[in-house]
DNA sequence: CTCCGATCCTGATGGC
DNA sequence: TGCCATCAGGATCGGA
């Protein structure tokens, strides 16, 4: 489900929903993993810990409290929302002193929660590369570690050791807006390709941010808002359709294990 | 080390 | 209507 500006527009609507200073009161797990267990004690954990803030590094939440940093992977269908009451048949459920109760649930469970002492860095984190709209990510960079890469640029931009936080959507996005075919070897890039294609991640990601991220069948925010951009897609999901550009049909390939939808007119 | 396929899991959808 | 196959926004693991 979501990649970078759907977990950017979640934690937008947390904030809304949790201020800074809201305590936790109770928190009840409904089933003892999501794709891994539950970190061991949580519940007696968070009770009496303060939220002091909500941040968010690549497509992970991270809820900081005075101990913990609480970690939240979204997976494929993961959804925090608002509760009016508790009584839910949800996977997490939390409530606070000062604030609505919030929920967490995730069909398919490839989201997970962990939790770790603030002196340690978080083990998702270690091998990360860069935020995708920090000054960090940037064309030499790209060319850089592009270099001796055998790999197609759909692969190597969804690796989240390349750039962190692009997924299916808006690498397909980006390598059409850049002009760039799919296929291609991640060593065949030019320096000026480099420049095209980091331009492009960037712009794609702050429309989608923007639009309040894109639904495709069941992403909301907390809020229960569903995205925007899913209208302005200009490939993905759309092939055999004109392409909006070049009227050429749409193609859609399969590249590991994922399906990559691009035109063969405008991306070379 | 690099790269790819298989895998975790449920629910929605489309063909017969 | 019912049943079965296919597909899905992600990340990790193990084998080639």
């Amino acid at each position: 489900m979501p990649e970078l500006p759907e977990v950017e527009n979640v934690r937008l609507t947390l904030q809304n929903i949790l201020p800074k200073g809201s305590r936790f009161k109770n928190v009840q797990l409904n089933r003892p993993d999501l794709r891994f267990p539950f970190p061991d004690k949580l519940a007696e954990k968070l009770k009496g810990q303060t939220l002091l803030d909500i941040r968010r590094r690549a497509k992970y939440l991270v809820f900081e409290t005075e101990k913990y940093f609480l970690i939240s992977h979204l997976g494929m269908t993961g959804s925090w929302r608002a509760l009016e009451a508790a009584e839910t048949h949800d996977h997490l459920v939390w409530e606070f002193e000062n604030a609505p109760t919030l929920v967490f649930n995730d069909p398919r469970r490839f989201g997970f929660i962990s939790l770790y002492e603030k002196s340690v860095t978080p083990s998702h984190f270690v091998d990360l590369g860069p935020e995708p709209l920090s000054d960090d990510f940037h064309a030499d960079y790209l060319f850089q570690v592009s270099r001796k890469k055998n790999t197609p640029l759909k692969s190597f931009l969804l690796d989240q050791k390349t750039v962190a936080g692009l997924g299916n959507i808006y690498v397909c996005e980006a390598l059409f807006m850049s002009g760039l075919k799919p296929t291609r070897k991640a060593q065949s890039l030019k320096q000026v390709e480099s420049v095209r294609l980091v331009k492009a991640i960037k712009e794609i990601l702050k429309q989608a941010i923007k639009a309040g991220g894109s639904t495709i069948r069941d992403y909301k925010n907390a809020e229960g808002k569903s995205g925007e951009f899913q209208q302005r897609f200009r490939v993905y999901g759309r092939e055999g359709e004109n392409c909006r550009k070049c009227r050429k049909p749409i193609r859609m390939i399969r590249q590991s294990g994922r399906s990559t939808f691009w035109c063969s007119q405008c991306q070379k």
